[in-house]
DNA sequence: GTAGAAGTTGACGCCGCGTCAACGTCAAGC
DNA sequence: GCTTGACGTTGACGCGGCGTCAACTTCTAC
């Protein structure tokens, strides 16, 4: 695969001035550039420029786009991504809510009903339908997860994915021997698996029982803990359901 | 209804600083200022308000948004407000495309299966989602309208309202007599009215009766038209339900 | 050999506010 | 009445994400 700039242009929407500015910032370089300076892209930089489009449609600034795109590791990457769907499908449901509004207030309008000034501006805040936009996208998330990755070091990453690993299996022979999941043994993997998962992001009441089904329902977190034994990601889904409940937030 | 600023920004979402911006560049003035300066707005200052922030979500230019939400013809108005409404519903699916796209990327790639590249930007095309973005928004809906109107001329705007006095008054005549809305008299005038509104904007067979419709139900149309005489919007609307018929669209 | 299309690198500009500074005004508590 | 703190006001500057010239090079076609 080799595109020159308008070809990629011609593809994705964006214009070639942008491809050139995200290459100016070092965010999207070609993968080759001719002798005569011009451009080249070839399939990953196409994936990478999907990822950055689609952080841009939801409002990411550039910089933290940036780095997201550069996390090296694939883990991470993918949870991001699955974050980032979630993240579009909650733009579509702001701008049903946002059509629904509209038109109440034109029905109303069309009726001479008044109308609670709270009605009117239901979906508007982004605050309230995009919550913790600056943590999900700015310093916490993002920058803090992968500072916090680099910060472990060579070694450190080893023995972080050994302690994965280590929970992981220890839940799979749980699981074959169909424990309980609010039982001892497996909240006390549970609670590992939360100081684990907390090296990127501490999810609190709410968000870590969807991360748990998130390892269900989504076949590749399900394949990583189901090549350990079948039943591991459900059991520690429902582990997780149970030790949610102590959580703050 | 008496909100100042700081409870405006509560309630839309929207912060006191953007208030006072668009105040600055005059496209939402507060009803009143207290004697110490500070805005206080009113019912009629959020309704102009949600449409701004319609427009904002839609990525209208605030210059475009501030010629939008001037129109004083109330026609012209409610045709955009419903113009808006689909306008919201689109990029509902486009987020929607965009989700799915997302989503068709990380499966294949699991699956470490090939992808079209032209599948792997599906929805991002904003020219391709979002029709005539440009012509809509920009030059042919409103400045456009609104261009029609300046090139109209002093003397021509005169002559253009009362082209609609003498046809609203027409009309009432015929009310009062309780005319036939389909017959020859009425459809003459529905012609002349129709002619009449696509100076601005030329509605076809499905908005025609829509707009029929808001004559009706929307007090401040209503009175437009019966203050000539009661029954006058009426029969207009069921004048345009016969006409339209005959129209393309 | 030359014209035209499309690429390149600067450089400046613009929109929609965020943000900071300096200051005024109000209600509550002493 | 005086202070204090919350919240308002008006400038002013800054910035992100490109659009938009300008000046130039390079490739392709005839």
């Amino acid at each position: 695969m080799d595109l020159d700039i308008s070809a990629v242009a011609r593809l994705t929407g964006v214009t070639s001035r942008t491809l050139r500015h995200y290459d100016a910032i070092g965010l999207l370089s070609p993968a080759w550039t001719g002798h005569d300076g011009r451009r080249h892209y070839g399939d990953a930089e196409l994936l990478r420029l999907q990822h950055i489009l689609v952080l841009r449609e939801l409002e990411v600034p550039l910089e933290t786009v940036a780095s997201i795109v550069d996390t090296d590791d694939p883990a991470l990457t993918a949870a991001l991504m699955r974050d980032h769907h979630i993240a579009l499908l909650t733009r579509r449901d702001r701008f049903a809510a946002l059509a629904e509004t509209v038109e109440r207030t034109v029905t109303r309008l069309e009726k001479g009903l008044p109308m609670s000034t709270d009605d009117m501006f239901e979906g508007f805040d982004h605050s309230r339908y995009e919550p913790e936009a600056r943590e999900r996208w700015g310093d916490l998330a993002v920058e803090g997860s992968n500072a916090a990755w680099k910060w472990l070091g060579a070694e450190g990453q080893r023995a972080h994915l050994a302690e994965h690993e280590a929970i992981a299996g220890a839940l799979a022979r749980l699981a074959a021997e169909d424990a309980d999941p609010s039982g001892e043994e497996v909240q006390a993997l549970v609670a590992r698996h939360h100081a684990w998962v907390s090296l990127f992001w501490t999810p609190g009441r709410d968000a870590y029982p969807g991360l748990g089904r998130m390892y269900v329902d989504d076949p590749r977190f399900r394949a990583t803990y189901d090549k350990h034994g079948d039943g591991t990601a459900e059991l520690l889904r429902d582990g997780i359901e149970v030790f949610a409940r102590g959580l703050p937030d």
